[in-house]
This record gives structure tokens, C-alpha cells and sequence, in this order.
DNA sequence: AAGTTATAGTTTCATATGAAACCATTTGCA
DNA sequence: TGCAAATGGTTTCATATGAAACTATAACTT
């Protein structure tokens, strides 16, 4: 149990580390939301990204995909690979260029995406009750001023 | 390129979706300092924290360290492997129980905390001087408030 | 003291991940 | 036109990760 706190060497103090506080809460978080409909609906986060992305923007390619979900493209090639799989994406190729997917979801991906997405945004919601609204407005402004550049 | 807004469904805007971008923000963060001591010391960011806690508390035991770095004991015991292989950190066993490590970081152990602790608060710096100081009080306050519960 | 339960830590196994190599197609340009 | 470079996407390989099983020791109960 020592615990004795050493002074000489200046060390981080994690806890009031801001990237490590960041890094703990984002994970606390997404863990908890994952784990909603990990089991339920057999869907990954990744892929849950990847969904979440057709159903705002049909007709994207893979890597429209990637770019707005942040992800690499290796993720997203074996995500949809196992959306496509489970037929609840759709992958046809771009007119005018073979190489390009052209992605939309299917009846059966729609059915999941409405059932998950209500259930993330009560996730959300539930995580933004613990703050006022003046708190909201201040960390959507410093996630913003934070995440430029 | 397509990208044709969907509504009919109410799709998640994951850019404005709070888990999302704490998500993003984590790991761009994250990476960018872990990237700067990966190379340079081969020290992964489970084996930092690890350095990181016992730099402030001397003696501690594997699963003391794994609930201050907020790690599972699995990942602790690997990173703790890795840094005792390599002399970083020095492994005893406690007195009164055989079961329990005690453990504190080697001179070299501590040579290393001594060039990335600064590295890693120099990158904290950078990103808080995107804030101005009324914004930097109400993030912490607000981070203080997420992670309560 | 014996037997059960709990705890510290490691190992195993199955899965996730990213970098780099790769294939196919398209683009740029001499 | 023909060839080098770029692009979309997949595969390979090496490493990281977590859950569950496991080993050893300690604590609790009687």
C-alpha cells in the first residue's frame, strides 16, 4: 500500500492530465454505448460508423466513408465487408469508375440503423444531463476551438 | 460526388454527436504524443502510464497501478512484463503476501520519465493554448462533471 | 486445522488493429 | 498512344487487446 507520492522528479500527475482525462472519458463512454448494441444487434462500432454515415449520405464510396468517419481505410474495407456480408449494406460500382463502391444501406440496414440510432442519441442525452445548459454551450465551443487544426 | 442528405430516417450527424467527437479528439490527441515517445524510447502509451503512476506513487502493487491508470490488471501485467524485461521498472514481492508485486522504477526507469514527462506536458500546453483561460476553467469543470458517475 | 472463497497476477485464445505490400483501374503527361 | 504516377480498395503480417481460464497465495468460516 505504500503510495508515497515521489516529489523529486516533477511526475505527471494523470488524474489532471488532460489527454488522459480525455482519453478515459471518451472510452468510458463509447465502451458503455458498444456495449448496448455490440451483443443485441452484432455490430461493431466501427461498422455502427459506418452505417450511421449511409444513412446520412447515400451513394458514398469507401473512402467518402473513411474521410468522414475519420477511420483508416483498412477499417472501413473490413467493416463493409462484414455490413455487405450481413446484407445490411449494399456495395455497387461507380459508373464511370471500377475501382469506386457506390454504398448505400439495405431495407435490413435501415431497420438497424432506426433502432441503434435512437438508442446512441439516449446515450448522448443522458451524458449531456449532467451538465446546465451554459456548460453545454461552453463544451460544444471548446470541442470545436479544440479539435481545429 | 452523391453525398445526398437522407432525412426520411433522422440519421445520427456524427460530427455534432458528442461520444463521436470526444472520441476523435482522444485519439488525435493521444496519438500525436504517443507517436513523439514511441519512436525515440520504443515505450507504448499502456507502458507511459504504467512509468507515469509509479513515478508518483513509489511501491505500488499491479493492481494498485492498474486502477490509478484506470487499465485492466491484463494489460497492466503485460506492460509491467515489458518495462521489467527491458530495466525500466524493478519488481519485488511484498512482505507479509507473496502474491503482491511491489514496484518503482529503476535509474533508468526514471532517466526516461525525466525526457517524456516534460514532452508530454509540453503537448498538453499546445492544445490548451487554443483555449483562453476562461474556457480552460470551464472544461476542466465540465470534464470533472462527465466523469462523476 | 481443513475447506471454501477471494485476491494478485499470468497465460491462453480469439478478435481487432494499422502499416505496408499488393492488385486493378484511372489519370497525367511526354 | 504509351507509360509513369496516383487512386480505390483488399490482403498480409505483425502487434495489441480483452475475456475467461488458470496458478499461487491469502483470508475467512467452522
Amino acid at each position: 500500500m505504500s503510495a508515497r507520492p515521489n516529489v523529486a522528479h516533477a511526475p505527471l500527475e494523470l488524474e489532471h492530465f488532460l489527454p488522459y482525462r480525455l482519453s478515459i472519458l471518451s472510452n468510458t463512454v463509447s465502451q458503455a454505448i458498444a456495449a448496448d448494441y455490440q451483443q443485441r444487434y452484432e455490430l461493431s462500432m466501427t461498422e455502427w460508423r459506418v452505417m450511421a454515415v449511409l444513412a446520412r449520405f447515400e451513394g458514398l464510396s469507401a473512402r467518402e466513408v473513411a474521410e468522414r468517419t475519420a477511420m483508416d481505410k483498412v477499417a472501413v474495407s473490413r467493416a463493409l465487408a462484414r455490413l455487405v456480408d450481413a446484407g445490411r449494406v449494399d456495395r455497387g460500382t461507380h459508373d464511370g469508375d471500377k475501382r469506386r463502391s457506390v454504398l448505400q444501406l439495405t431495407a435490413e440496414g435501415w431497420a438497424i440503423h432506426d433502432e441503434v440510432a435512437p438508442l446512441a442519441r439516449e446515450h448522448e442525452r443522458e451524458l449531456l444531463a449532467k451538465l446546465d445548459d451554459e456548460e453545454r454551450a461552453w463544451l460544444s465551443r471548446i470541442l470545436d476551438k479544440l479539435m481545429a487544426a
